[in-house]
DNA sequence: ATGTTTTTATGCGATGTGGTACAAAAAGGC
DNA sequence: GCCTTTTTGTACCACATCGCATAAAAACAT
């Protein structure tokens, strides 16, 4: 590859061509969003790239073909609600508040109208992964990044260390998954945020 | 409907045409296992009639529309996996016993090669639930079943009330629901035995 | 044996899909 | 002002998909 030189052009102040009529992370955004209501193999091209207000050969020269799209949309996804979760974790409170927090603000995204999507990984991810290994990878990725989120906090924390900080960590993050799950089965906020309630200070026991 | 009287037809022993070449509950057995590996928007009705041994009309005339066929797949795999859960629960054992017990098979199930299939409820039927919503109805019920299945091993055990039981079988679900996430996002067995093993006292306590 | 009823099997057709070729357009470089 | 570079938009193609129409087959009733 002698031509290929592109040294990454990231930061290339002016990209040299005509320039791009969308914002990537916007796109991702769009896409991510049609990719949550109906599922990654139910989600046509023609739909994405309508949502996205482009069409497809844009979607595809900047993004690849369907998986790459959707694995993009999903780290794109994941690593804010990582921030998302580091932000709520690490603010003043105690464990017990600020885990109800973190379950509030994810119940908030999950049954947020006019769709009940869920979470994109428990949500469409984890169906998909049998059939696309690079999207279980992905997908284990920031289940790890979530529980390592949920296990620093613990560790912070002043509870017994009986369970361990990894094991409220995966507790706390099967709680989050079930929230997930039961929202995108069509469960209603005030129910989840009971449940999530009663969690709280089994989790923190 | 004058016609139309058919007096439910399952009693009758000689069914009056040409017989069946197939079992039903095999066909959705097998029917099922593709559903599972592929998601219910990947899995052609080709392949489904090939896994099935069957052609397209006869699935059709047997089940109806794809959608249909999903839900009597999860139907009979959701009754099925209640019963077991019934029963395992309702034999001699602490409930930590009895519950850990549970977590193995299921365990022994959602990892079983050459797939990794999970949970049919969990991996499949929450990605399809926003664009189906008569599988959510079904899957939800059938998280109910699961649900108050571990309520009464939780009211008939001696443990505290505090948690109530509706919220450690609640707890319960949970736990279960993320071993079959994990386990079709890849996880393997030794592992989701070390997390059940850990979960169970939380649980318990 | 003939007719009736139900299932099987072949095959068709309309539609939607993912992915791409190709020319026009919009920017910078000289 | 002209050339190069990159993106846009239209149009297209090969292919898979769902669902059904129709005829053959396999059982029972008489």
């Amino acid at each position: 590859m002698r031509t290929g030189t592109k040294i990454i052009a990231a930061s290339r102040s002016k990209p040299r061509g005509r320039p791009r009529s969308f914002i990537p992370s916007e796109v991702l955004d769009r896409v991510r969003a049609v990719f949550m209501a109906k599922g990654f193999a139910a989600a046509s091209l023609d739909e994405l790239a309508a949502a996205a207000g482009l069409n497809r050969p844009s979607l595809y020269a900047a993004f690849g073909d369907k998986e790459q799209l959707y694995i993009a949309a999903l780290r794109f996804y994941g690593e804010k609600s990582v921030e998302a979760l580091d932000q709520i974790l690490a603010a003043p409170g105690t464990i017990e508040q600020r885990l109800g927090k973190v379950y509030n603000a994810a119940i908030d995204l999950y049954t947020a109208p006019p769709h009940r999507p869920g979470c994109m990984i428990v949500g469409t991810a984890a169906a998909e992964s049998p059939m696309h290994p690079q999207i279980a990878t992905v997908a284990r990725g920031l289940l790890a990044d979530i529980e390592g989120s949920f296990e620093r906090a613990f560790a912070d924390s002043r509870l017994s260390t009986t369970p361990s900080p990894p094991a409220r960590a995966r507790m706390a993050g099967a709680i989050l998954y079930a929230i997930a799950i039961r929202a995108r089965l069509g469960a209603k906020a005030t129910e989840l945020r009971a449940f999530a309630a009663s969690m709280v200070p089994a989790i923190c026991a």
